[in-house]
DNA sequence: ACCTGAACACCGTTCAAGT
DNA sequence: ACCTGAACACCGTTCAAGT
């Protein structure tokens, strides 16, 4: 994600702390949360293990930027859909969102996992009110196209927010392997549809 | 949870062990995921902290056998309706799940947490399935009911999962503060009505 | 068979000291 | 201002030794 930097000026007091955030998420997504340690993270930064303590005041603020960055690109998974693609704008942002989870499971884990993401700081508090809102633009459209039943937005970008959440969160927990389905990738994109269909105003069942 | 036992016969093999999950329950819910050390769970069941080798092969699967009862207990939670309350059995058996997640959020955070739960065993997978089985049942009787259109009840059923599951971990990692209800409690029920209403077969939209 | 206490490797964090 | 290396407290895990 960030490009080969070279210069190396002691005045440029941001570099470093951009390094450490990049070699958080490198090693985060290959080995894991396991994997990012503070040491390792120094390591792989060119800098002593205690370095990132004085860009950070602790892993865990480390890890809250990582969040915010990783909930941007989320956001943007949503709204990246394309033009000519197959499906309706409703279709797309949903498969963008589920497609980012799959890809980028380890960096999805930290927005979603165990722990509360250290202070809900303004910016990610800012990130995630983004999010909801490509949500509720997604939601609009499809009333307007009449793809979808009339209701406050708001909730029913909610609603499809926590669908999208349960079935990115169950599969990549692995509570979602069905037997019938070997390759469990296609599995949660069917049952979007499935959700979809049911949805919609005249249900064609 | 766990009834006070006095008889220490040293022929009672079984009962170190269940002291000990009980132990790391209690601490699990009062303390949370970091104050589970293997330290504090035997000096909790009052043994050495190098005691629980002696039951289980590492923390991971005493952490297994915990998430297995707790499986079992959201599977209650989902069956057992009060014949008599209020709302079709669909909503009871979802609001149950809600409730349990929220109540006990540790435990259902061990269930989905960050990393996958040890090795799935067997214990756990059929669990697992009994708890999508409580599920296939609520769809069949509000499919019967006209509660809920016709459709594939193994996957709408999946698809309810998901959606409970969605609303109730945004809820636990603190994702769904919504500015309009200050109390976080309401907000999941009330999301859950809109979902049942815009799932309904004849839409009151 | 079950338990204990010391020991090992590892981690997050702190701090006196360097440039 | 930024970095370093040693140090501290803590954890999961192992193991020789006890009963």
């Amino acid at each position: 994600m960030l490009g080969t930097v070279r210069s190396m000026s002691p005045r440029d007091g941001t570099h470093t702390r951009t390094t450490i955030v990049s070699a958080a998420s490198s090693l985060l997504e290959s080995g894991g949360p396991d994997a990012v340690t503070l040491r390792s993270v120094g390591t792989a930064a060119g800098v002593s293990r205690s370095a990132p303590y004085r860009h950070f005041e602790d892993k865990a603020e480390l890890l809250a930027e990582l969040a915010l960055q990783t909930l941007i690109d989320l956001t943007t998974s949503i709204r990246n859909r394309d033009p000519l693609g197959p499906g309706s704008h409703l279709r797309q942002g949903c498969l963008g969102y589920l497609r980012y989870a799959r890809t980028q499971e380890h960096h999805y884990q930290l927005i979603f996992g165990d722990r509360p993401i250290a202070e809900p700081s303004a910016a990610l508090e800012t990130a995630a009110d983004d999010g909801i809102q490509a949500f509720i633009e997604l939601v609009e459209q499809a009333q307007t196209d009449g793809e979808l039943a009339q209701g406050p937005p708001r909730e029913l970008a909610t609603l499809i927010w926590a669908l999208l959440h349960g079935l990115a969160h169950l599969q990549i927990t692995g509570h979602l392997r069905e037997p019938r389905t070997p390759e469990g990738d296609i599995g949660v994109d069917e049952l979007l549809t499935l959700a979809l269909d049911t949805l919609h105003p005249k249900s064609p069942a």
